[in-house]
DNA sequence: CGTTCCTTTGAATCTTCTCAATAATGGTGG
DNA sequence: CCACCATTATTGAGAAGATTCAAAGGAACG
């Protein structure tokens, strides 16, 4: 199982290694032995825009942005995903929207039409699938109010603190960014400079603290104020 | 049958009556025999936010709205459903908009214990509460680009040549908004205001004219290019 | 026929964007 | 290892688009 060499190579007996899996089960192992490993290049594509959706992926490291573009060249980032999370699930026919590799990234990539067909045995993939589909529905709709409605302070402050608390690999108090202020501008909305000039508003109250390529969560609770969390 | 009282009752010979169902079979039919008929009136609520997520729902006749709402009162409309649009199918537990009757409404409405269970024996119906969920999900991606990138003048024009699409009921040239404005503009992420102001400025430039509770598409060519419309 | 709600328009303001310049960062080759 | 170059981030100033506040015009309803 390629995948393993990579999940479990033996390490210098990982001390420092810290191990993301405790053993969860979940219905997509059951897609493991039709995986294949594959590594993309920070800034390269995974998929186009309207390509043929004949994979489902998953990040295995690094992180990876879906994409869409006007004609003019206005452009969306759909999602950030992290370590352990799937994209292109919810694809069917063509890719929606465009993958591309924020960093280097190794994926794990599975054939669609495998999928399907696992699906119409397996009916905890197939409910899974569904779970799959109908949560990234409602992270679509917060979005739309976000997008719709919210300032630029509240979508930064809403931002730094879901990428916090998704970013798994907590190895210290800064929460490491790995993208670009582009890339964040797009996904809320914004320009680059407004992005940065709210980063630097949120220094300037003591909320936060910027690092080379990170930020530093100083007051969680004012953030979350600033943000408007409904849930979470 | 109830259901067919409202989609085939006998019609004076139907000369001017159009029937919109020209006996399309559809995977949501086998559920017709669970379903039941339910009326809304005008502005009333269907379901509330976060309520349990006992049913699932099909537009009869009238509009509907979904709404999601802030703790300070800014609310977005996630989408505008007419005769022949399903809603409610994609929540899980609970509903994550609320329903709201834009007009009178005949609904039909189906347990949705009876939808998931049935959905296990016939995969076409698994299938196309799938397929459901992705449309939804695209159409949410369009609008995340829609409220994050476009201005008001192309986020309008689209809207209009949207509905215009949408509506079956093409009367006349007159094309019927049955929401007020208020509702355009949370759907759009825009104010009341400028809704307004951005459809008197496209009937100044002469591309729709505005009727008491309508629009009509004038030039419509011109309204696609300003609504920078990539598919449809 | 008056009340109420919705729509429309105007004027001033504000947030965000655009354009521009400077600083910081990262990578490359000598 | 360091200078140089390209890219990215930051900051400033002015402009633009959309919002807010205010008020007038219409349509619907009792």
């Amino acid at each position: 199982m390629m995948h393993a060499t990579l999940q479990t190579r033996p390490t210098s007996s990982a001390a420092a290694m810290v191990v993301r899996r405790p053993a969860t089960p979940d219905a997509l192992d059951v897609l493991e032995q039709f995986g294949t490993t594959v590594q993309v290049e920070r800034e390269h594509e995974v998929y186009a825009q309207a390509d043929s959706a004949d994979y489902c992926w998953k990040v295995i490291s690094g992180c990876v942005r879906t994409v869409k573009l006007m004609e003019d060249g206005r452009r969306a980032v759909g999602e950030f995903l992290l370590a352990g999370d799937t994209f292109g699930f919810d694809d069917i026919g063509s890719y929606d929207l465009a993958a591309e590799a924020v960093t280097d990234v190794v994926l794990r990539r599975y054939p669609r039409r495998m999928v399907e067909s696992l699906a119409e045995r397996h009916s905890g993939l197939a409910l899974r699938l569904r779970t799959m589909a109908l949560t990234n529905l409602r992270t679509a709709h917060d979005r739309a109010l976000a997008l719709g409605r919210k300032t630029a302070v509240e979508r930064i402050a809403a931002f730094v603190l879901e990428m916090d608390r998704r970013t798994q690999a907590n190895d210290g108090p800064v929460l490491e960014l790995p993208m670009c202020r582009t890339d964040v501008a797009d996904h809320l909305g914004l320009t680059v400079e407004t992005v940065c000039r709210t980063l630097a508003f949120l220094k300037r109250e003591g909320l936060i603290a910027i690092t080379r390529t990170g930020v530093q969560l100083i007051a969680r609770r004012a953030l979350a104020e600033l943000a408007c969390e409904s849930r979470h």
